[in-house]
DNA sequence: CTCGCTGGCACG
DNA sequence: GTGCCAGCGAGT
């Protein structure tokens, strides 16, 4: 030992605690603990440590600090703090405590979503400082800076609103669709920055091409950083990098932006903060964006904007309420008008032409607007060409491992199933007859394409939907080719619906308005209603009016004449009362329980023990039980689905609830059990 | 009797 | 998650 380390450790041992547990992503439930050797000095919760695990080193995040050790501390190993790691804020950390607690997943899982194996590997092999020069050299083409419009009074007031407010200051930006939100957020970037903060941007996925972050960084004038999954690992590392540095100021994301170690910022924005993308649904956590940054924003103590033409009625809630300031936009830019809506009975429709998907009426607006020299958009929800019908006995070809109905892809000559991804070839005989003939049945948006070119054979289509973008880069391509006037129309799923700005559209045609009605589910009116506002707001974004032809079984539907009349606060008004009537969101919080298991039996009685339980410990708090009941796909990859939802006053009484529940009936083998908070169905 | 695969379990 | 060990079936 030499004189050095002798001195050092003839130091009293410092006051701070000596052990220490890590989160570390992995499928544990309880988290190890490492002790925490005198040099490291005093370290807290947050600190991003080095820990041994099996014989392996790897990155976690230090959770929480003990005064004793819970096991025998012979068997405790250190941990390390290697030199240039990053010092990540704390504050992140807590975030992710808090996600853990609220959506209760465990907070392996918490840190596995947001420090996820990619960016692990940038700490196990000890290079962080290494970057790719080929990513950094795409990466850092400088934007050329723009001047942004004027502001209107409108847009001005919203912007001083939010530079004025102190500390949490939460926002509803409620502008009619083409009144110019982004040119506010543009603002309150530039002035945040001024202020030496650092800004994130939230947007739901479909708009986020590079062109969208273009536009943001030559207005704002800063560097603006892209995060999405559809990035390469390389480029994501380098974001990450520049995230946990505080080197990036402005960060344009999606969902998975939200959990991404962001230093010093001082704005956070959710645009159309009504879209269900902010919510994950298929990976635990299962959790909402919009409302994680609500939370981040209160514990930063900093302003944050929801953007919507359409808000969700959770956020239009919190402004009525007074827990949120609403801030109107009602003036379209230019003083544009809304676009003339007109509804279609698809009944006569029906009853004069057969079964077709595109009625007279639409067609007639489809062959005037090219005449005009306008562009049409058509949504049409469904994917594929058709469902796949015996020719004998009639029955539809259904997926073996699920309990629905394949879609045939007449493109790639495949049945394929959309909920697990199954391929079945089309020579498969039927499974009820066995017969060996079929016919397609119905009409998906393939079929709608084929219908289109048969009928007008000069009509220049573009189609947009997950089976197109599914290739890497086809997205903005399709986006671009249609921008540039490469096409008269352009076909797609809701995915066209989304923030979009094409100049050139007159018209907006939706051809089963009512597709989204049909699911049994408190938010299905909400959903159509948005859908039908957002996508006619795509309509009449250039010098010439625009139009907009809904096609519908159920024209009397409020609904629908609130979409008539660009009515949103009336809309508004009618879902509200109607939640508040069945006492669902936003009047009470709301959680899923699904139970998945091969054992059909079984897993009903795990099912029923778990609502019985559930119920036995409500009493008369208020919270109700409703279930189990089958889920609407009650079968995917071959497991049954059973569900619960629970509804309570508060959401402490809600995850109280739950976790009583669960404790009363042990986990069994072969049953997954996963706990939705704040679900965006309740069937 | 040994090799190798699989399933269950604990990891600090 | 992943390495380790037990338990068991196939092979020399």
């Amino acid at each position: 030992m030499d004189e050095r380390t002798r001195k050092l450790s003839e130091e009293p041992a410092p006051s701070a605690a000596r052990w220490a547990l890590v989160a570390i992503p992995s499928a544990m439930e309880l988290l190890p603990v490492y002790a925490v050797p005198p040099e490291c000095g005093e370290i807290g919760p947050g600190q991003l440590a080095e820990v041994p695990l099996r014989g392996r080193k790897t990155p976690g995040l230090v959770w929480e600090l003990l005064d004793k050790p819970p096991v025998d501390p012979s068997k405790i190993r250190p941990l390390a703090l290697p030199e240039g790691w990053p010092r990540l804020d704390p504050l992140w950390t807590e975030f992710l405590k808090w996600m853990s607690d609220y959506y209760m997943t465990s907070p392996s899982r918490m840190v596995d979503a947001a420090f996820p194996s990619w960016a692990r590997r940038m700490f196990v092999s000890g290079n962080f400082g290494k970057r790719s020069k080929r990513v950094v050299e795409k990466l850092d083409a400088a934007p050329e800076r723009e001047e942004p419009p004027e502001l209107n009074a409108e847009q001005r007031r919203a912007v001083e609103a939010v530079l004025g407010s102190e500390g949490y200051a939460p926002f509803l930006l409620q502008g009619v669709t083409g009144s110019g939100k982004t040119r506010v957020y543009v603002e309150l970037a530039r002035k945040t920055l001024e202020r030496g903060k650092n800004c994130l941007i939230l947007v739901p996925e479909i708009s986020l091409t590079k062109q969208t972050r273009d536009a943001f960084a030559r207005q704002i004038g800063e560097r603006v950083e892209l995060f999405h999954s559809g990035l390469t690992e390389g480029t994501r590392k380098e974001i990450w990098r520049r995230v946990a540095e505080g080197s990036c100021r402005v960060l344009l994301g999606t969902r998975s932006a939200s959990l991404l170690p962001m230093q010093n910022l001082g704005l956070v924005v959710v645009d159309e903060e009504h879209d269900s993308s902010y919510k994950q649904e298929d990976l635990t956590p299962l959790y909402n964006a919009r409302d994680a940054m609500l939370w981040r924003a209160r514990q930063l103590k900093i302003p944050i904007v929801l953007g919507s033409a359409t808000p969700s009625l959770e956020s239009r809630e919190l402004a009525e309420s007074g827990k949120m300031t609403r801030l109107v936009l009602e003036r379209r830019v230019f003083d544009r008008p809304l676009p003339e809506v007109e509804l279609v009975d698809m009944r006569e429709s029906l009853r004069d032409f057969g079964a077709p998907l595109l009625s007279p009426r639409l067609r007639e607006a489809i062959e005037e607007t090219r005449a005009a020299g306008g562009q049409t958009i058509l949504l049409h929800n469904r994917r594929g060409y058709s469902t796949w019908v015996c020719a004998k006995c009639g029955n539809a070809a259904r997926c073996p491992d699920c309990d629905v109905a394949l879609t045939y892809h007449r493109e790639r000559k495949v049945l394929h199933c959309h909920h697990c991804e199954r391929l079945i070839s089309l020579k498969s005989p039927c499974a009820v007859c066995g017969g060996t003939e079929f016919a397609p049945a119905g009409f998906g948006i393939e079929r709608l394409e084929e219908e289109l070119r048969s009928w007008i054979p000069d009509l220049r289509t573009l189609r947009l939907d997950r089976d197109v973008t599914a290739k890497a880069g086809e997205l903005e391509r399709v986006l671009e080719a249609f921008r540039n006037g490469e096409a008269d129309l352009l076909l797609g799923t809701q995915m066209v619906a989304k923030g979009h700005d094409f100049p050139r559209v007159q018209l907006v045609g939706i051809a089963s308005a009512d597709a989204t009605l049909a699911v049994p589910d408190f938010r299905s009116g909400e959903r159509m209603f948005q859908l039908l506002a957002q996508v006619a707001g795509r309509a009449g974004r250039g010098e010439k009016p625009g139009r907009v032809v809904i096609q519908t079984y159920v024209p009397d539907d409020p609904l629908m004449a609130f979409a008539l009349k660009h009515d949103v606060e009336g809309a508004w008004r009618m879902l509200r009362e109607s939640r508040r009537n069945f006492g669902y969101p936003p009047f009470a919080r709301a959680a899923m329980v699904e139970f998945e298991g091969p054992d059909e039996a079984e897993l009903r009685n795990a099912a029923m023990r778990f609502a019985d339980a559930a119920r036995a410990s409500a009493g008369r708090s208020g919270l109700r039980v409703l279930g189990p009941a089958q889920a609407p796909v009650f079968r995917v990859r071959r497991k049954f689905r059973y569900r619960v939802l629970l509804k309570s006053p508060t959401s402490a009484l809600l995850r109280g609830t739950i976790l009583k529940a669960r404790a009363a009936c042990p986990e069994r083998p072969g049953i997954a059990i996963r706990v939705d908070i704040d679900p965006q169905t309740s069937a």
